[in-house]
DNA sequence: TGTACATCAGTGAACGCGCGTTCACTGATGTAC
DNA sequence: TGTACATCAGTGAACGCGCGTTCACTGATGTAC
């Protein structure tokens, strides 16, 4: 099996956190066992303390990993406060309500991680700190301090929103709050 | 053991329930082993299945009593907007962020409810309602469609801000974030 | 009033299972000669 | 260029443990006589 350039390793582990991220953001971190998170990335049970060292290390790994990839998000968007609406309608969307796995990490584990060790919550801090800028920056570059506030209550609305749309049975009631979060969010843009 | 009057089992399945809502929000559902949550309530683990069907049964349960908790407290506050402010200010308070176990069941299992089954998502989705309803009639009673979308929004912010305040290792930040928090509460209020 | 008995809330050991973790082993690799 | 070997990523069985659940049993109760 081992078929191993330089960096093959360091492959083999990026792609383990990569599919941790999608398999945690499913089921939850207490949800997802060690041998299905490994045979999510075509391995074995064993060969995950070759990567890691423990499965502590790898939900810190994940976090950091999964919240990066958030931030690198928003590069891809439209410049300024536009940019910031597509992405606030493509967030607070039934197709992103639906599919948890591929969504933001922060709407599908931040209760659990706020039960984590000081390892993960380290790494989702800095996280934090990364997107509540990249926010900033978008809303009123000409004024630090409430552009940091309003990208507090951006990010806080549109992640309460998606989680509690998740949390409800009723289609119709969680299409309501879906919509109602977007015209909430854009209320933190003005 | 057994000094059973008429509502003895009512009482005793009662206090699981009460117990097993602090536990829940300590330690996620997930995070809560059978025996722990008997034990909590005084009894062995065996006893657990003359109470409930399954562990999904006393989690369905758990939230809707939890729920119920929460929509009673709005009862005991002053009346109108002041009341709601108080509510806010307690809500988004260090005290609160650092005792979960005695706080918000929404802030502390909200995504962990997203993933449970559909008893657990009704039980949460008709208290989610009661809720929305008790702070929409203190907001503005004259114009409930508007009164509607802003309780939304505060509930989704004071949640959202929550949950994030827990999530963060920097306790400075943590303190700004709630801090923040009741001024972006207080704009779905005016 | 005192005794025998059916009721049933609660006990505690046991079930199979999956958890996080360990470890002796495998076998393809790049390197040495 | 061809062969022997040290490296090491990955295998898969096993560890003890706690999970959700089952069940034969206990013993205090309220009731019957």
């Amino acid at each position: 099996m081992a078929r191993y350039t330089k960096e093959h390793k360091q492959v083999t582990r990026q792609r383990i956190i990569e599919r941790a991220g999608h398999r945690f953001k499913l089921d939850g971190i207490d949800g997802s066992g060690i041998s299905t998170l490994m045979s999510d990335a075509g391995l074995t049970n064993g060969a995950f303390y070759a990567h890691f060292e423990s499965k502590d290390d790898l939900v810190a790994n994940v976090v950091a990993d999964q919240l990066r990839r958030q931030v690198e998000r928003y590069g891809t968007l439209r410049p300024g406060r536009e940019g910031l609406e597509d992405f606030v309608r493509g967030y607070l969307s039934p197709k992103h309500r639906d599919n948890p796995g591929d969504g933001c990490p922060t709407a599908a584990l931040l209760d659990e991680i706020g039960r984590c060790g000081d390892g993960t919550k380290d790494a989702y801090t800095e996280g934090a700190r990364a997107i509540l800028e990249e926010l900033a920056a978008r809303l009123t570059p000409e004024d630090p301090q409430s552009a940091r506030g309003k990208a507090i209550g951006l990010f806080t609305v549109i992640v309460g929103t998606l989680q509690l749309s998740r949390a409800l049975s009723d289609r119709q009631f969680s299409d309501e709050v879906l919509e109602q979060g977007i015209e909430n969010a854009l209320t933190f843009m003005h």
